[in-house]
DNA sequence: GTGAAAGCGCTAACAC
DNA sequence: GTGTTAGCGCTTTCAC
């Protein structure tokens, strides 16, 4: 299987392991150059004189040959290959940025290599580790939060680091993504501006999820500082609709005046909104609820769902450009941030 | 910041790329061993006697060697890296099964090169060829259908090869999943046991989502043995809850008599869910609903859904195993095929 | 159990 | 524009 297409005599006694068929060695045999023109037109092939450049496509056709990433990675000291380090990517936020900068990248012909911390920073540094192994033409990490250990092995080294889906803390290189505390604001300026004045946000797994944590700060701050009742309500399981129904009623049991309440995520809001309707709580007349992300249902949901759309897509895209830009050998500024902002979708909820 | 914790005197003209700090070499002179022994022991620990691991164990810690694995894939003809290829991450099952994967995958410290067909054959061609081209440990398609090219590049090759979420066609390789229209003919006799005799099948995307369409086809059939009146309604868009709320009224529509839907997944399904409920359709009693997929909110809603949950996660861990056991040397049987099934959740949604 | 030697397939100076 | 040359950092025989 490992030898047709290859002249016979050509390399006797190469060692048989399990080796590639055909190499840049058998198409600029082949194509009657040197294996360096073929290197040189597979890289740039407007560097190669046209009659050569013809050649050497005609050659790469009939042997069928493909070349070795591995290898040209070891060679030039960096790989076509980034490294994107996520809690999850089951979190749709994250499966959004992770499509999308794969979308882009692919065009470059860039590969994305996932990892998963599952909001564990030991996990995280041990992807980092990993990681950098594979001399990544840049390394993307979920958040400003690290253990020691990573930053400073991150720091030490050359590759372009890019932390997303958080701004306003201590970055290490590149920053895309938005203030969390902020959103936290709006929701809360969104409520009180509607007139509710008995507020309460529905936490889930706020001692884990930072960013989480931090838009509960943001809309209880904002609260407070205008004056009105806020109180969190939260649970230690990660967000979905049961954990949202469930911090719904407990919410209504310690606040029988609630009037308003932001959510963790749309999956906590929808909960909510289902307990409403099993217990005969209008919406918005009685209560409004504003969800955070814009998922798949919130528009189609009775009454649709006032929320945060976050653009995880865009955070994606932008990273993707920074490292492009980069192996385009263009210097970017130390210590970029680029706010990605967010918008506050105001539909029927509230 | 290349330079340091390295004996200057030792290779003083080597040429100033962006080279690795620290690498085997430095540590095998650091421990006073050679190279070789240093590789053996970061490979099999067992097979050097203690006394030198644990010098070479204290060399790499103290320089803080991190082994480059571009060059050991290189060397090596395979790179523990394992490529998936999914229509796209943003599907919440196909997430699942990447999580899935990677959690166990990481234990072995094997990297996941991931890419999007976004539903596309001629892209899962370029992404197949390129996956090729990292020389990966082993590669991972979603389905069983793929363009000619792809299929030939793919036995030509001797990467083992595992398709997942589809079994009942031609297989390359191992195959793991589950028989789509044995899903779609499940929903059917259900609905038929609940005493519905009047179905229709709400599709989203069914022209390019090959699965569904299987599933849609398995429901067609099954009806129709039984001798019950079915009918098809489908969007092109992807499945969501708007188009599911859409066609649940044209099903209306067009049969008035309609008592029992199934659906392509579990978000059309909450839209149908959502347009019962603007209708005054009474869930079940005057319409029974039943999903696909088991998501996070299928459980919560109201009344809660009737879905067929396909474990996703037990793809994932699957095809880690395989391919754990394929590196350990384990010859897999060829032409496996690994049924990993669905259950039905009857809730009261039907 | 350990080391010497020979590459893996490619890139990137540099000379022509 | 093209070829020559010298590695990239590691793995893997094969002796010892």
């Amino acid at each position: 299987m490992a030898d047709q297409a290859k002249g016979q005599t050509e390399r006797p006694q190469r060692r048989r392991r399990k080796m590639q068929s055909v190499t840049m060695m058998d198409v600029a045999e082949f194509a009657q150059v040197s294996p360096s023109t073929v290197s040189l037109y597979l890289r740039r092939p407007e560097a190669v004189s046209a009659s050569a450049g013809s050649t050497i496509a005609r050659a790469i056709e009939k042997l069928n040959y493909v070349p070795n990433l591995v290898a040209g990675g070891l060679a030039a000291a960096s790989s076509r290959a980034v490294s994107i380090i996520v809690p999850s990517v089951r979190n749709a936020f994250f499966a959004e940025t992770v499509a999308a900068m794969q979308n882009t990248l692919r065009k470059e012909k860039l590969q994305l290599i996932l990892g998963h911390t599952e909001y564990d920073e030991r996990e995280e540094e041990e992807l980092v580790k990993t990681a950098l192994s594979w001399a990544p033409a840049a390394i993307v990490l979920t958040g400003l939060s690290h253990s020691d250990t990573t930053r400073r092995m991150l720091q030490k080294v050359s590759v372009p680091v890019i932390e997303i889906w958080e701004l306003g803390g201590q970055q290490i290189d590149a920053a895309i993504g938005f203030h969390h505390d902020q959103v936290g604001a709006a929701a809360a300026k969104h409520l009180i501006q509607q007139g509710r004045r008995n507020l309460a946000y529905l936490g889930a797994r706020l001692h884990e999820d930072r960013r989480a944590k931090q838009r509960c700060d943001g809309f209880v701050e904002a609260a407070k500082s205008a004056g009105v009742t806020v109180d969190i309500v939260q649970h230690p399981a990660a967000a979905s609709a049961e954990v949202g129904g469930m911090l719904l009623s407990e919410a209504l049991q310690a606040l029988p005046q609630l009037d308003g309440v932001a959510c963790s995520n749309d999956h906590v809001a929808l909960g909510a909104l289902f307990e409403c309707e099993r217990s005969s709580i209008s919406v918005p007349e009685r209560l409004s609820i504003v969800g955070f992300g814009d998922l798949s249902f919130s528009a189609a949901c009775n009454p649709p769902l006032t929320t945060i759309r976050p653009s995880g897509d865009l955070i994606g895209r932008e990273a993707a450009r920074l490292i492009i830009e980069h192996m385009a050998g263009k210097d970017p500024e130390p210590q970029i941030s680029i706010d990605t902002r967010f918008t506050l979708l105001h539909r029927r909820s509230s």
